[in-house]
DNA sequence: GCCGTTTTCGGCCCGACTGTTTTCAGTCG
């Protein structure tokens, strides 16, 4: 059994026992637990065999019960005699903006509402209004809130959200009431997808600065707006928040702001078992209040005991145990890559032509571009034959001399096939630079089988690296069915790097599976994936995996010089 | 429901905004 199964059931009893009226502290504990058993990195089911579930932290006596019940029957009795009292399609109802347990309880209570459709009718005839505690503009909310629900999926793309949030920005920094401006939340963390943009300000003139910020002409509606707090919609749907504090509180405020949640969850406990209290104002005495930090994220963490933690760092994945045992790593930054791996040109199904992409290579300083095109068999995407790779190593090396201060490498993005032979001979490939190796047919097969035929091709010898290893397309496509450990001690073995492919919707390998590559003792290429010179951009999203992957300028081929590349390659 | 370096009971992070009601509950982050 998965842990992500045993979390979700936790999940859907914390929200069948919020829609019941049960205190807050209980559904808290059912969730802590779930967050807990969702990044364990020890298999639940051996937990459970081995009678150490009380060994989780926020696993108690009575939970213990309940995930060994569940491991071992596949059920729990307590959450079926819940699903009896509440009806399970509430919890839909929760994820509706504005609605909370105690109004969907209500709804339920009063009107017998149980899904989206019938809240949408009681609203249209102006039921909802009759309730206490609801009123008109309640009722108007309700039915926004469920048209916006089906308008967007929730989240948007990091490179959506980094867009909005830089033109956003460059607005509001013309605005000479603001003192600082900060971008907080998941697109500070540079998470793949960000469910809304908070933005922090200081100013000593908030209220000029809220209405400068809703007068943005990118805002379509304006959701909030106080003196500390605005809340607004652009165009696209994107959500942006806005706080402004006074300058002595602008460090914490972004601490706060930034997140994750369970990572301030954590300060907080560290903060309090130090005799101090934080929140988005200052670090303070517990007991006399008395104001200790706050201008600086820096002097918070140092006065509970920590270093600066990286807002990539922040999700609680150890960050504070490593911090404590000085091992944070010194993370790569977003200025040490020194070119692009994978790069498709018109040769294949790219669009622009590879002098076109070493021009823009030169203007982003790099000292070499990888041209990647697409192997024989991927016809879709006129991947190129033997007798063209000749022709493609001939302009490559002309186009060398007109630009001395790079270095075009031929690569190839080969396809392994379905039995896990390479889509050109050894032969062939050893006269490219580099060989990237890739998965892009045949993406439905079962897991041993797909282990066994990328790990032959990472066997072969002359796989440098393997591109975007899951294959999945975030919000489009699952990742294949892959041991992924077994492909992590290959690549250990064979010498193989992994790949970040940094094209924004594939983000693969993702952050967590790069930490436990790392872990493993892998080495990584960075690549864009680009097929036109649009996309050479999207290194920085890469960069960001990598960051939150607790890589270092070490770990990543893209960041040694053109020398040392040259020689690991062979090239 | 969990947890314990003042605790096996009594805490558990907490502040802002909205809408409804007239001093506050509910929601959100």
């Amino acid at each position: 059994m998965k842990n992500q199964f045993v979390a979700d059931i936790l999940y859907m009893i914390a929200n069948l026992l919020d829609l019941k009226g049960e205190i807050f502290f209980k559904t808290r504990a059912y969730r802590i637990a779930a967050q807990t058993i969702e990044a364990l990195d020890e298999d639940i089911e051996k937990l459970v065999n081995q009678g150490r579930l009380e060994s989780i932290p926020g696993v108690g006596e009575a939970l213990a019960k309940k995930i060994t019940e569940l491991v071992q029957t596949g059920k729990i009795e307590y959450l079926e005699r819940l699903k009896k009292e509440v009806p399970t399609g509430l919890i839909d109802l929760l994820g509706i903006p504005g609605l909370g347990p105690k109004k969907v309880a209500a709804l339920y209570k009063n009107l017998g509402i149980t899904n989206t459709q019938e809240l949408r009718e009681a609203a249209n005839k102006g039921e909802l209004r009759t309730l206490e505690g609801f009123g008109e503009i309640t009722e108007r909310n309700i039915l926004r809130g469920i048209q916006l629900r089906e308008k967007t999926s929730g989240r948007v793309l990091l490179n959506v959200a980094y867009e909005d949030g830089t033109r956003y920005l460059t607005y509001l920094k013309r605005c000479k009431q603001i003192e600082k401006i900060n971008i907080a939340g998941s697109l500070r963390r540079m998470k793949e997808t960000i469910g809304d943009l908070d933005i922090l300000i200081s100013s000593k003139n908030p209220e000029t600065v809220m209405e400068y910020f809703v007068d943005y002409p990118e805002v379509a509606q304006v959701l909030a707006k106080g003196t500390t707090k605005s809340s607004v919609l652009l165009n696209d749907n994107l959500q942006v928040d806005l706080r402004v504090v006074e300058e002595k509180s602008y460090g914490a405020a972004l601490q706060y702001f930034t997140g994750s949640k369970d990572h301030n969850v954590t300060l907080r406990g560290l903060a309090i078992r130090k005799g101090y209290k934080l929140n988005e104002y200052g670090l303070f005495d517990k007991n006399t209040e008395k104001y200790i930090a706050g201008k600086t994220e820096e002097e918070i963490y140092k006065k509970i005991g920590f270093p600066y933690i990286e807002p990539e760092l922040r999700e609680n994945r150890g960050e504070f145990e490593a911090a404590k045992k000085k091992k944070l790593p010194n993370l790569v930054g977003y200025d040490e890559i020194n070119g692009d791996f994978h790069v498709h040109s018109s040769w294949s199904d790219g669009s622009d032509s590879i002098e076109t992409i070493a021009s823009v290579a030169q203007q982003l300083h790099y000292s070499f571009i990888g041209i990647t095109d697409h192997s024989q068999s991927l016809k879709i995407a006129n991947g190129l034959t033997e007798d063209r790779i000749q022709k493609k190593l001939q302009e490559i090396k002309t186009l060398n001399k007109k630009f001395p201060n790079l270095r075009i490498l031929c690569g190839t993005e080969c396809d392994i096939k379905t039995d896990g032979t390479l889509d050109y001979s050894n032969k062939i490939l050893k006269q490219f630079d580099f060989v990237y190796i890739g998965i892009h047919t045949a993406f439905k097969m079962d897991k041993e089988t797909m282990t066994k035929r990328i790990i032959k091709g990472m066997d072969n010898g002359q796989a440098d690296f393997v591109a975007h290893p899951t294959g999945r397309l975030i919000g489009k496509r699952e990742p294949y069915e892959v041991d992924l450990e077994q492909i992590i001690d290959t690549a250990k073995e064979t010498d193989t790097r992994l790949e970040i492919n940094s094209f924004p919707d594939r983000l693969d390998l993702d952050d967590t599976h790069v930490k436990l590559a790392k872990e493993h003792g892998v080495q990584f290429v960075l690549g864009t994936d680009s097929h036109s010179i649009n996309h050479l951009d999207f290194m920085i999203f890469g960069i960001a995996t990598a960051r939150r992957g607790w890589l270092e300028k070490k770990d990543i081929l893209n960041t040694y010089s053109l020398k040392d590349i040259e020689k690991i390659l062979g090239a």
